[in-house]
DNA sequence: TATAAAGATTGACAGATGTACATTCAATCG
DNA sequence: CGATTGAATGTACATCTGTCAATCTTTATA
C-alpha cells in the first residue's frame, strides 16, 4: 500500500517475463490515505457539500432548523447527513436549549486541501 | 437547494410559532455542489486516493502494470477504481501497445481545491 | 497462425448508503 | 404536570459499491 515507491519506467521487453517486480508494501501513508478518503467520502454527497458550504459561509454556528428547509429531504435525512459529517470530523455541534448549532472544524478540510495541493 | 441565503440568526421565541420561514430554493449552486460531490466521492476510497497520489507524484504517465502490484486487490478491482477516477474526470488514460498509461487531469482536483479553500 | 500477456468487462454477492416514515429524547412553555 | 417543539434515533428498503472469479479484447511474440 505504499505510494512512495520509485516506479521504474516501462520499456518494451520480450514476452514470457513478468511485467513487474514484486513489491514490498511498507504500509506507510496508508493511514493518511484512509483519512483523506474518509473526509472525501463524507463530502461525496451534494447535500453534504451544500451543508458544509452553508456552514463555511456563515463562519459561525448555524441552527439545524435553518439548514433543514434548504433541502428537499426530510429532517431525519438532514440529521443523518450532519451525523456523517460529524463522524468524519468535518463539523461539530453544540446544543443550546431546543436547538442544535453546527459549525465547521477546519482541520479535516485543511488536511485534505493540503494533500490536494501538495 | 440554494446555499446563498442569508440565514437569520436564531433567537428565543415563544412556542407555538414555526421555527423558520419558508424558503425559496433558486437551485443556484446545486450543479457546482454536485460536481464537487462527484469528485469528492471518487476520492472517497483509500485505494483511489493512493492511485491519485502515485499519479500525481510521478507527474507523468504511469503504466497500470506498475499500479496493480501496489495494492492488495486484484487487477480487475484496480481497473474498476481507475474507471471511477476516469468517470469523475480526475484521470485519463492512453494506450500504447499492450500497456495503458494513466495520468492526472488537474482541473477536477483544482476545482475541488478552489471550493475547499474559498 | 498459435500463444501469451495487459488490461477491460461481466456477473455475482456481501456490505454500505440515502431516503422515508415512525418513534424517541430532551427541553421549553402553559 | 402535560403538551409542544427541535433534533436524534430506529426500521425498512431500494440502490449503490467494492471485491473476486471468469471471460473477453487487443496487441505482441514465437
Amino acid at each position: 500500500m505504499n505510494t512512495n515507491l520509485e516506479l521504474s519506467p516501462k520499456q518494451k521487453r520480450p514476452a514470457g517475463q513478468p511485467c513487474c517486480e514484486p513489491v514490498v508494501y511498507p504500509d506507510v501513508e496508508r493511514k493518511q490515505a484512509e483519512r483523506m478518503a474518509v473526509v472525501a467520502k463524507a463530502l461525496g454527497d451534494p447535500i453534504r457539500v451544500q451543508l458544509v458550504d452553508v456552514l463555511r459561509r456563515h463562519a459561525g454556528k448555524v441552527c439545524v432548523c435553518e439548514l433543514t428547509p434548504l433541502f428537499d429531504v426530510g429532517q431525519p435525512t438532514v440529521s443523518h447527513h450532519l451525523k456523517v459529517l460529524r463522524h468524519a470530523g468535518i463539523v461539530d455541534s453544540e446544543r443550546q436549549g431546543l436547538w442544535a448549532y453546527y459549525y465547521v472544524l477546519p482541520d479535516a478540510i485543511d488536511e485534505l486541501t493540503r494533500w490536494l495541493t501538495a
